[in-house]
RNA sequence: GCGCCCGUAGCUCAGCGGAUUAGAGUAUUGGCCUCCGAAGCCAAGGGUCGUGGGUUCGAAUCCCGCCGGGCGCGCCA
């Protein structure tokens, strides 16, 4: 059987068919009551169609549920135990209970597969992070990497082929910057003197960085290349090439620590030597849509949205950072991904127009038919780190800002994967430390963990009681014991599991699975202390326990999405 | 000034393709370990959903104004 939601929607969709065949093409929506004393399922169609069919709600409710119940009782398996009309005309559905816990066993059958859907939908890239090579990766960008990859996580179970994706600005005036900050440090000077340059990167890093380049040092990029330092102070291509290698190093270190692995990473500076920034340029005049202005060369954007026209080549006669930007989504189109995603701060919402109407310039030139909303756009707020009821704004790391590896040393990687997705992307994210390290208060890392390692007890101590191995047994365990209302609502939450994947990965809404672990902890906490799980009856004991598995598996495949590691014991 | 996003309980936040009585955590107060892990559970109090209009049988949710906050508004990236 499909899970129940999709089944449901078919029954009623059948009656209404049956009972007003003119309305038979209206969405059947089913949702989920928050309140269970309006049962398991609720439909509102009866309310949506009252103006339509010029009756009564509650009399179009009645005619579908005299169908829905003629339809129950001459089928062969039972499905419903109750259909119900309340409140203006909402029909309320409660289910049978073998209806109800089977999801428990799809759980334990599937096991870690639980929820995944077959690998069989488009391939979609998903690029975050894109840090420049200037300095460690900060706060903001862990921010990108928790959403990106469990967005990517969630895109994949659902079905689709994700390509996790890194973009480098390594060609740009910031790694001039970085490489003019080293060759100062290089030269002695410091920060605050009055040779350093201005613009000059601060940190300490870019001392650690001069320091190994003087001392001659060896670094590999995530790529592995390994880049050696020459250590002359007056070659600044060598300063530069080190620099960018040591910190595209460091970048990756980070990333790994934080369980973060890309698929690809692109390079700007490639997008120029294999000339796809010139074909780009000479696709855009090819659309017709540019023209000649104070000696730049200028793209009519404002044809696609824009508020301003945007230039294109500088008088100068380079390019500003959007050509290329447009070349690598060109490029994500020829590599085949019809569908992008793009994870990025709020600071660069103004771009978004910008490249999609560059890519609708050349679309049209080329005939690439790319779409008008082409890529997706995941856009987040600032991360804002408190403790002790103060901002926390300097690292001395990197100078100015907190780094992605100060907070993981601070509270743990479990702890900021999951209190990074835990919220929004849009809004404002207020990270309090102290928060994330106390271990008993309001941390949902460890709620959530801790109710996975009770069940993991829990299950030990079964094992033994029983003398039977892991839940191969318990895939077997008689169900129909299972009669409590905390019960039924602890396996309704299973089966909608699926379900809420969907509508994350839809909405491109990662924080959606924090907020679904949390609430099934939370249920699972108030069935345990409720009720006690290794009772003398047998049957009972086993029906219980292999509910309990069932929510320690759904909480595990839930963790691994977001990278949370699934303790046994805390 | 213009564009986009946000304003929900003391605090941190869900809910926003309208629909049955607005939720969670925390903080406050009071209970629960001779019993499967108390990093847990139960209960109470706490909200004119920023504000004023509009659409609708029905609005936290959709539309408009205003107030408050964030981000952006370069031939920077």
């Amino acid at each position: 059987m499909t899970d129940p939601k999709s089944h449901l929607a078919g029954l009623v969709r059948s009656a209404l068919e049956h009972v007003f065949p003119d309305a038979a093409g209206t969405d059947i929506l089913i949702e989920r009551p928050r309140d269970a004393t309006h049962g398991d399922f609720a439909c509102t169609v009866a309310l949506q169609l009252a103006k339509q069919l010029k009756r009564p709600p509650r009399q179009i409710a009645e005619s579908l549920r005299t169908a829905l119940v003629d339809r129950e009782a001459a089928a062969t398996t039972r499905f419903l135990d109750a259909v119900e009309i309340a409140g203006a005309g909402f029909i309320n559905f409660r289910l049978a209970p073998e209806t109800r816990v089977a999801g428990v066993r799809s759980v334990l059958q599937l096991g870690d597969a639980y929820g995944r859907a077959a690998a069989e939908g488009d391939k979609v890239v998903v690029e975050f992070v894109s840090a420049n090579p200037t300095g460690p990766l900060h706060v903001g960008h862990g921010r990108q990497a928790a959403l990106g990859d469990t967005l990517s996580a969630l895109l994949e179970v659902r079905g689709r082929r994700v390509t996790r994706e890194f973009y480098y600005n390594d060609a740009g005036v910031q790694i001039q910057t970085l490489a003019l900050s080293v060759q100062a440090r290089l030269r002695g000077l410091q920060p605050g003197e009055v040779a350093w340059p201005e613009s000059a990167y601060n940190g300490d890093y870019v001392r650690d960085i001069a320091d190994d380049y003087a001392a001659r040092k060896t670094v590999a990029a995530a790529d592995g290349t390994p880049v050696t330092a020459g250590g002359d102070t007056e070659n600044l291509d060598d300063v530069r090439r080190f620099a960018v290698a040591y910190l595209r190093h460091e970048q990756d270190v980070d990333l790994r620590a934080f369980g973060t692995a890309f698929d690809v990473f692109s390079l700007e500076s490639s997008l120029y030597a294999e000339g796809r920034v010139a074909a780009v340029v000479k696709n855009m005049i090819a659309s017709g849509r540019t023209y000649e202005k104070d000696g730049a060369l200028w793209l009519r954007t404002t044809d696609y949205g824009d508020d301003k026209d945007r230039v294109v080549r500088k008088s100068d006669g380079s390019y500003t950072y959007f050509v290329p930007d447009v070349a690598y989504h060109i490029g994500k189109w020829e590599r085949g991904f019809r569908h992008a995603i793009n994870v990025q701060g709020t600071d660069h919402h103004s771009t978004i127009t910008r490249v999609r109407g560059g890519l609708q310039a050349v679309s049209e030139s080329t005939g690439a038919e790319i779409p008008t909303g082409y890529p997706d756009y995941v856009l987040h707020s600032m991360v804002k780190v408190m403790r002790g009821g103060e901002e926390v704004k300097i690292s001395k790391r990197a100078g100015s800002y907190v780094t992605l590896r100060d907070l993981v040393e601070w509270v743990g990687r479990d702890a900021v994967r999951f209190f990074l997705v835990s919220r929004r992307a849009d809004s404002e994210f207020l990270f309090d430390i102290d928060l994330a390290l106390s271990k008993s208060e309001e941390n949902p890392v460890y709620y959530v963990q801790y109710a996975h390692a009770r069940i993991c007890s829990l299950l030990a101590q079964w094992t033994l009681l029983r003398q039977q191995s892991g839940t191969s047994a318990l895939r077997a365990a008689d169900l129909s014991p299972l009669a409590l209302a905390r019960e039924s609502a602890l396996a309704q939450r299973l089966s909608a599991y699926p379900e809420m994947l969907d509508d994350a990965a839809r909405e491109l809404a990662p924080h959606t699975l924090t907020f679904f672990l949390r609430d099934l902890a939370s249920e699972f906490h108030s069935y345990y202390n409720a009720e006690r799980i290794l009772v003398d009856d047998s049957r009972l004991c086993d029906a219980r326990v292999a509910l309990c598995a069932a929510v320690r598996q759904v909480l595990a495949n839930g963790l691994s999405l977001l990278g949370v590691s699934a303790p046994e014991k805390m």
